[in-house]
RNA sequence: GCUCUUGUAGCUCAGGGGUAGAGCACUUCCUUGGUAAGGAAGAGGUCAUGGGUUCAAUUCCCAUCAAGAGCUCCA
């Protein structure tokens, strides 16, 4: 927030760091500029940073670039890399630039009616004792702190990928510019080898592979953000909630159900209602009182002041557990030797999320939390989140997910969001990086990104297109128990006041299940696959031999179907695989006089000829133990 | 929420001012076949919704709803 005008300008020591695929990409987006400043001299350039996997210009201009624009973009791109301009670095003085500027020279290919004005804009934010340089390649000159490849011929290898709209600065009040995104690497190879792995990518889109392979569906009748669980996608969940559930139990987790709505009051008191208002669904009013404000003709705006003064009670959808969890832990005295108090459960909670955010499973707007709360002392804090650390290590690791990184969220010192007495917040900033160092991995720490009541770890995973997505979380909260007052008798036999810790390790079932979607590219190991085994008779007449087996594997709970249609082996073993089913059993004559099945694996392929009984086994074992 | 793009059969998509087409899936028939597609026939659509322009709109225009990309946001 307070840092975005920041990220926009790096200092100089930043940008002598830079990268030699950054400093050609920026060159090329250089390139991109001059191309763009010849076909529409009018444009007005913002800035034109590298990215991740390329880099943009963010450009002011009358005319809409589309796609459609993008091969006459790359073909004045391709001019200007076969003139092989040098890139000229020029240092001039404030005065100088300013006067370029003001003459619309900067960004441009020549003077012009009206100034740079993003140019003047970003002129006046470098500090003083910064020198001013600008950048030439032919005749666009650009006002840049660079660096940069020698010359355009450097640029050989890039593609406009795409156009979209970003807010100047970062900033929703400033007015948008169009962003034009583009990629360039060292050669064609590598530049043809990234645009094959994002088309590799698309293919294991969770939102590609959850309608492919049957596993959730968002319906437009039912509303945006809001996912049905199709019964494949239900066999995942209900696994993982299982997994997850075993270890609840050997880590002395309470399992409790909570009602997905409550009183306003009880997120009065827990400050939710109304400083969130606007990302919860509207309150739910109670009946007289809707009644009684209908006869009175009252309209919008007065009924959301009578919410929040109280006048006029209802319930909110619940958009966390935690209140209830609260209500739970003080339903009882608690003495300090009941502490900790683990209470878990798979909650379902309701954010408004805007409508531009939302997007398959990673961003919806009801989805279901592994929630739970631990309530502990001081002294306890420590250990506490060593074991939610250890159950969210050990999800991981099951799961073979050890591409994420680590995010140790504090407050930033400068941001008046956080409640709380900041000691405390010191002491869970330490507790939370102590634990964290136990950990194993490296992490990061980042101001800022802590919860507004309380410091977190985040475990952080990218999707299939290299949008990060924050999964397990364990967060440290000194805030809740002040405001509900929860209390504990200690053994000087006086009340203390417990410290809350909220931990969820997948995050939430519908984005936790979208990215393992994407981990696995639909190839979910045995355990948690929808379907574990497909008998395939070779024709109809061994159709009553794979009945049997299917009997006989289902008894052991193995989820099995038999594919009777009329179809060659061939078609049935294609629809198998893109139904990414693990085993596939053959039936024919040489089966059935054996009492065996021909083993093949989506991945191993045939595996030779096996007794059912010996199937059974390995199946089972290999679901028991969760293995990959 | 903002900018742009998109919305045609269950799925993937083509088409285009004169009320629609392919492949896959589906149904039926022929075929009884050994490790990624055997053949034939059939059924299936108010072209997202509501307005407007027009003799005529699924096609053009506007609005709404939804999806996608990016920005902003994410207790």
């Amino acid at each position: 927030m307070a840092d975005s005008q920041e990220k926009q300008r790096k200092t100089l020591e930043e940008r002598d760091q830079m990268s030699d695929l950054e400093r050609l990409r920026h060159s090329t987006a250089h390139v991109l500029a001059t191309a763009i400043a010849k076909l529409w001299p009018d444009a007005q350039f913002a800035a034109g940073p590298p990215v991740e996997n390329g880099f943009y210009y963010d450009v002011d201009l009358e005319h809409r670039i589309t796609p459609d624009d993008f091969d006459a973009i790359e073909g004045e791109m391709k001019k200007i890399v076969k003139e092989n301009q040098v890139f000229e670095k020029e240092i001039v003085s404030r005065a100088e630039a300013l006067k370029m500027a003001q003459s619309g020279r900067l960004a441009a290919l020549g003077d012009r009616d009206t100034p740079s004005v993003f140019k003047i804009d970003l002129l006046e934010e470098i500090p003083e004792d910064e020198e001013i340089s600008l950048y030439k390649n032919g005749d666009f000159w650009d006002l840049c702190a660079g660096p940069h490849v020698g010359r355009t011929g450097n640029c050989k290898a890039f593609k406009v990928m795409s156009v979209a709209s970003a807010f100047y600065k970062g900033d929703a009040s400033n007015p948008q510019l169009q962003r034009v995104y583009g990629t360039a690497f060292k050669n064609r190879t590598l530049l043809t080898e990234h645009l094959e792995r994002l088309e590799e990518a698309k293919l294991r889109d969770h939102r590609k592979l959850g309608k492919d392979l049957d596993l959730f569906h968002i319906d437009e009748a039912v509303g945006q953000g809001l996912v049905l669980w199709k019964p494949n996608g239900a066999v995942i969940r209900q696994e993982l909630q299982n997994f997850i559930g075993e270890h609840l139990v050997r880590q002395g987790y309470s399992q409790v159900f909570t009602p997905h709505i409550g009183k306003l009051d009880l997120y009065r008191t827990s400050g939710h209602f109304p400083y969130y208002a606007d990302s919860q669904f509207p309150p739910v009013i109670e009946k007289e009182s809707m009644k009684a404000l209908a006869d009175e003709g009252c309209g919008c705006g007065e009924l959301s002041n009578k919410l929040e003064s109280g006048e006029v009670d209802g319930f909110l959808l619940k958009p966390m557990n935690c209140p209830h969890h609260i209500k739970i832990f003080q339903s009882n005295h608690h003495s300090y030797r009941d502490l900790p108090v683990r209470l878990a459960e798979f909650g379902t909670v309701y954010r408004w999320e805007q409508s531009g955010e939302l997007g398959g499973m990673t961003r919806v707007r009801g989805f279901t939390q592994d929630d739970a709360h631990i309530f502990c002392t001081e002294d306890q804090v420590k250990d506490e989140i060593l074991g939610c650390l250890e159950l969210v290590k050990i999800v991981l690791g099951t799961l073979g997910m050890d591409d994420y990184r680590v995010r140790v969220g504090l407050r930033d010192p400068d941001s008046s969001k956080y409640v709380g007495d900041p000691a405390k917040w010191d002491k869970a900033e330490s507790a939370l990086r102590e634990a964290a160092t136990t950990l194993g991995t490296d992490f990061a720490e980042e101001p800022g990104e802590a919860a507004f009541y309380g410091p977190k770890i985040d475990f952080v995973v990218k999707d299939v297109i290299g949008r990060e997505w924050q999964l397990g979380t364990v967060q440290v909260d000194y805030n809740l128990p002040e405001r509900f007052g929860l209390e504990y008798i200690g053994s000087d036999n006086s009340p203390h006041r417990p410290v809350m810790i909220h931990r969820a390790p997948f995050g939430s079932m519908e984005r936790f299940v979208g990215v393992l979607i994407e981990h696995f590219a639909g190839k979910f190991p045995t355990w948690l696959a929808p379907e574990q085994v497909r008998i395939l008779p070779i024709s109809e007449k061994f159709v009553d031999d794979a009945q049997a087996v299917y009997d006989q594997l289902r008894e052991d709970g193995i989820r099995v179907k038999v594919d009777s249609a009329d179809e060659k082996v061939g078609a049935k073993i294609r629809l198998a695989q893109l139904d990414r089913i693990p085993y596939m059993l053959i039936i024919g004559a040489k089966e059935q006089e054996l009492n065996q099945v021909s083993v093949r694996h989506r991945d191993r392929g045939d595996e030779g000829a096996l007794s059912v009984v010996d199937f059974r086994e390995k199946v089972v074992a290999e679901i028991a133990s969760r293995s990959l």
